[in-house]
DNA sequence: TATTATATGGTCACTCTTAAACAATTAGCC
DNA sequence: GGCTAATTGTTTAAGAGTGACCATATAATA
């Protein structure tokens, strides 16, 4: 890798001489000019990022902590992060908390050491169930900006993205109450997360208000357990419609159903969180609720962005936005 | 953030003796090197990392190319090489080039400008089609190390993590022989990449040495079309058994068999290339050739450390791991 | 011809940190 | 008391880059 140094000396010029003709200063003939872009051409000069970080006091990059990579929608929202920031000539450098608060704190501190601009992150699990807060407080007291998606902590003041979770299942049960199903239960794979808990006081709600059943809800807390535990749900359980608070519930509830000989939609309909991909893998495909996880992401970075450029905005200034989540009817509902 | 210029002001001494203190320098007295620590942890005191980066030219940084987050296998593996590297102080830096040479192409120049330390990346599809390399190799001549995984361009010396996609599908296709079935077919949703290609050659062998049926091949190349697809391929063919090249067919072949009312295992046995959760997204369970994703991203960031901390290795000295996949029966085969 | 204006390029300081080289203080010893 | 040696701390350079300010040479003007 050339420096402004090398080029300097094989140019018998002095070193900011070749900054600014780079730079296309006034201050330079344009016969040196051309010379000095000739030569650093030739070498494939780039500047070096990091002494223009240091120079600037600006990495042009941004930290993103999410709680787990294998989860599709977080990824999905990581890839709507990189893709945004990318437009605007900023770098992602990952963490991944592992639903470590331990984690998350390493990740904060380890960042915010100048590695990066700002953060977006999604809080992990054991932070929401401890509900601890100070190291959000923390760095943003130490100048560098947090945006907050999906899993918030409402109690930290900083720029938001959520999904409207509550009206999503709100609706989405409706909708099956609305095509006459009498037995509609909620099952849950993300009981103790902050949009699990949204997610059913959505479809509570709906049961409560319009229908004559209670609510009935399978709550699992361990992924290997699911099939078990759905099979042994429905066995017990008189249902003719799920909302599945996750995208795998939804599926695993179609195939159940499917195994018991019901048949899909015609006996049974089933929602659930999913992406298009995941939804490809039951037949009928899951009719999901959409959330968009790109526009949450790409939301994420601008509003992280804004605040970075705007150097001037009060940190009290914070907005919050709210993706709408789509229904997309597909093969499990009527 | 302090600086040690503060911390030195605010302790009547110079920088460097508190850099020194800090570093826990023989050259300060113990009286000293107390007050220091005490300011310095009052105040949260981290160094500069972008300042410890330009001094010491290198970043305790990863870039890391990958071509599809949204995939779940690629996603595992970044998972793997992020735990790895954070165990060795590293970050990682994520770029995502959509399969596009384009975007690996800018990728690599935006990131080898003192960012980055080195590569780990898995070829884009459009570069495998395209058979370019030059980029790889320029970049590695400008003394930024590259290690390549799952699809590597064999024509690049690099370290490079692999799978044995070859015995893989040779002998998963062996097994559902040896269950007794005549009429094993092969889908893959990955025809155009080198891992798709190597994964049919290893099932055509043992097609063609053990049985008398002929290779028959389903290749899909658009996502959406996988349910019709696979529907008709299974109408107009007799087909007792599946491998499925990547993780979707294979979960779709079960759930349209039995759509078709067949018995799985009992009618048809399906294995798949799938991750323990998307396996479970159909009962019963997808038998599995797991690629242990996590151990290729580990050992991906294994060799990149070793090179960037050995800095005597030659370039021409590269080793190629071999992960070995393990075929995980579950309730898909007999 | 002397002065000024203009064009062009150089010098220096600064970002933050480390480390080699150097300086100052103090104690021990004869 | 004066010298040496040990201890402690400071100065300085370097890493790559930018930008404010300064310097020099040439051309234009009075």
């Amino acid at each position: 890798m050339v420096t402004l140094k090398q080029l300097a000396k094989e140019l018998n010029v002095s070193i900011s001489t070749v900054s600014k003709a780079l730079n296309n200063s006034e201050e330079i003939g344009e016969e040196t000019i051309k010379r000095v872009k000739e030569l650093a051409d030739l070498y494939n000069y780039k500047p070096n990022k990091v002494a223009l970080s240091l120079k600037q006091n600006k990495t042009k990059t941004i930290g993103v902590i999410i709680p787990d990579i294998l989860n599709h929608f977080l990824a999905k929202v990581l890839f709507g992060i990189e893709r945004e920031a990318a437009q605007y000539g900023y770098n992602i450098i990952t963490c991944i908390s592992n639903e470590s608060l331990e984690k998350e704190k390493d990740g904060l501190q380890l960042l915010a050491n100048g590695s990066v601009d700002g953060f977006i992150l999604c809080v992990a699990q054991e932070t929401q169930v401890k509900n601890e807060i100070a190291h959000f407080k923390k760095t943003i007291g130490q100048g560098l900006p947090i945006v907050m998606f999906d899993r918030v902590a409402h109690d930290v003041l900083c720029d938001k993205v959520i999904v409207d979770d509550f009206d999503a299942t709100y609706n989405a049960t409706k909708s099956l109450l609305l095509e006459g199903r009498k037995n509609v239960a909620f099952i849950s794979g993300i009981d103790d997360l902050s949009v699990g808990k949204l997610r059913e006081r959505g479809y509570n709600k709906a049961i409560l208000e319009s229908s004559n059943q209670l609510p009935v809800a399978l709550k699992i807390s361990k992924m290997e357990d699911s099939q078990l535990k759905i099979k042994l749900f429905f066995e017990n359980n008189k249902i003719d419609g799920v909302i599945a608070a996750d995208s795998a519930s939804g599926v695993i509830s179609i195939n159940t159903a499917i195994g018991f000989g019901l048949h899909v939609p015609k006996d049974i309909s089933v929602i659930g969180f999913s992406s298009k991909y995941i939804s490809n893998h039951s037949i009928p495909r899951l009719t999901s609720i959409r959330q968009h996880a790109k526009d949450i992401g790409a939301n994420a970075a601008q509003l992280l962005i804004r605040r970075l450029q705007n150097k001037n905005m009060s940190e009290n200034d914070v907005s919050t936005r709210i993706i709408k989540t789509s229904l997309i009817k597909s093969g499990s509902t009527l």
